[in-house]
RNA sequence: UCCAGCGUAGCUCAAUGGUAGAGCGGGUGGCUGUUAACCACUAGGUUGCAGGUUCGAGCCCUGCCGCUGGAGCCA
């Protein structure tokens, strides 16, 4: 009798009739010759049906691609087979016939077009492998802080208005009232953090900047840690060790996801080492010095002579595609034609903005908060993920806390992916001294007021503590190299679209 | 909000100011081991919208709409 079976299990199942549940995901023909390619969730399997059984082979010659489909066979392994082990087909019941116009191919689409059949795309091999590995992301971040002796206390979505920065928030009507979606759950953890010591909060957060760019999202999920007893230190190595762990952990379980997205996988491996720490003050002197200068000249021409070589490279491919007449070769070369034109095209982008990031490095001022292209090449110059730390009060928020011995810094951090992934956490001490804090408040034109009881945890049992939100669309971009945060999540909301 | 780029077949893209094309996908037929199969045939277009220049505009000019991602802001 045959037995039900994931595809993921079949390798263990050679010489045994199973039956595997799913869809159509590709199907070819050889005249007397059937090969389906069905998806279950766990994987792909490849089912050869021959005209044998007329009414099995008939139904497989004519199965609309994303067919729902019950399929009996023998599983023998082949190394033919994508996999491995594929299954000879004695039966096969359709679930529910696709209608025959199912939108997205084998072919390239743009992501404009995918997005817009967000619900269809997730189907697809690299998305599914993205969603797993989000799922091991989260579920390694949890454990960690689990681990460790943290309590998850959950923070409210709806919040008070908070001063002056309402532009970045969602207002929505509270029973008549104007409160916003939440940005952080911050404030809330640190009266949480006073009762427990250690605490987490991870849930949506939502940002209402119309950011069109590659790492914002206007919803995205954030896992905050918050500890009491804790200074900058402490809270620089509590990250370090969580990032450390999610990430191989996921190496650990997704090798073979990452290689299916094309991951470098090397680049990874890094974060084994220990993490590079800089000051904000002496990331300033290397943006601002003759080395670093000297070095992106370099890097600079290096590209030049990159974009000129692909640029030979593709006039080749077109001369190339002028003569072919077959068309599986066509198809070979047109592929190639699209990816070189498109390395040319953001060459000429990077190389063209460069001129300028390099010129605003070089002029830096101390004070100013870093910008994007200063991130980047502060990234680009060491080889783990690098800490920041120490920034210039007016550019920081008003509960970090003052440095004593400077009081023109702040104790905080953010860590900056490599690769030119940006801040993927961001962190600090908070203030803890009432009257300091009393003071910020003023400066950055806030209400006391409207932190009265934020103000009351300095009040009663203050102590040194601190946390940071490590952005889990952000790191998982970076683990996953995707080009866009809006692959890393099922249903992304960003620049104000809403497709579904 | 500012800056830049793009908008041609269902999809991905071509097309010196001079007859709008290819590949994929769809349809039909063929093929017993394909790997994004292949071969032959076939259907498919108000070139984002509105003006303008020109003998002639997909291409040049103006305005509008839409999209993209960079600045700002940040995870």
């Amino acid at each position: 009798m045959a037995q039900e079976a994931d595809i993921a299990d079949l390798k263990q199942c050679a010489g045994s009739e199973v039956v595997i549940s799913g869809w159509l995901a590709g199907r070819r023909s050889g005249g007397k010759i059937v090969f389906l390619l069905v998806r279950d969730g766990t994987g792909v399997c490849q089912c050869i049906v021959e005209p044998g059984d007329a009414v099995a082979f008939g139904c497989a010659e004519t199965l609309s691609l994303e067919s729902s489909v019950r399929v009996t066979g023998t599983v023998r392994a082949d190394k033919r087979a994508p996999g491995g082990a594929e299954i000879a087909v004695s039966d096969i019941r359709v679930i529910h016939a696709a209608d025959g116009d199912y939108p997205i191919s084998r072919k390239a689409h743009g992501v404009d077009f995918l997005m817009a059949h967000r619900h269809l795309w997730l189907r697809s091999g690299t998305q599914t492998a993205i969603l797993k590995i989000r799922h091991t992301l989260i579920r390694a971040c949890r454990s960690f802080l689990d681990e460790l002796g943290f309590t998850l206390v959950d923070t409210p979505i709806l919040t008070p208005g908070a001063g002056e920065d309402a532009q970045s928030l969602f207002p929505v009507d509270y029973f008549g009232k104007k409160v916003f979606l939440a940005q952080t759950g911050q404030l809330y953890l640190e009266s949480a953090c006073m009762a427990l010591r250690r605490v987490y909060c991870f849930g949506p957060t939502f940002r209402a900047e119309k950011s069109k760019t590659r790492r914002h999202l206007a919803e995205f999920w954030m896992i905050e840690p918050e500890v009491a007893f804790a200074e900058l230190d402490d809270v620089i190595q509590l990250a370090e060790d969580m990032v450390r762990s999610v990430v191989s952990e996921v190496l650990k379980l997704h090798e073979h996801d990452l290689a299916h997205l094309g991951r470098d996988i090397a680049s990874l491996t890094k974060v084994r080492k220990p993490f590079a720490r800089i000051s904000y003050s002496d990331a300033v002197d290397l943006l601002r010095s003759e080395e670093l200068g000297g070095r992106l000249a370099q890097e600079m021409e290096q590209d030049r002579v990159r974009l000129e070589e692909q640029i030979a490279a593709l006039k080749q491919l077109e001369a190339r595609l002028a003569k072919t007449g077959n068309s599986r070769e066509h198809d070979h070369i047109a592929d190639n034609i699209l990816s070189a034109r498109e390395t040319i095209a953001e060459l000429e982008k990077d190389l063209a903005s460069r001129p300028d990031h390099i010129q605003s490095a070089r002029n830096f001022q101390w004070g100013n908060d870093l910008g994007g292209s200063d991130e980047t090449i502060i990234s680009g110059h060491f080889e783990t993920p690098v800490f920041v730390t120490h920034y210039p009060r007016e550019a920081k928020a008003f509960y970090m806390k003052i440095l004593p011995e400077d009081r023109r810094l702040v104790c905080n951090m953010d860590l900056l992916a490599p690769e030119g992934y940006g801040e993927i956490i961001g962190g600090s001490q908070r203030e803890e001294d009432a009257a300091v804090l009393l003071e910020r408040i003023g400066e950055s034109g806030l209400d006391p007021a409207d932190y009265s009881w934020y103000l009351d945890l300095r009040r009663y049992g203050s102590v040194a503590h601190g946390g940071f939100g490590l952005g889990i669309e952000r790191i998982l971009s970076w683990i996953c190299g995707l080009k866009h945060v809006r692959e890393s999540i099922a249903f992304p909301r960003f620049a104000g679209r809403m497709d579904m």
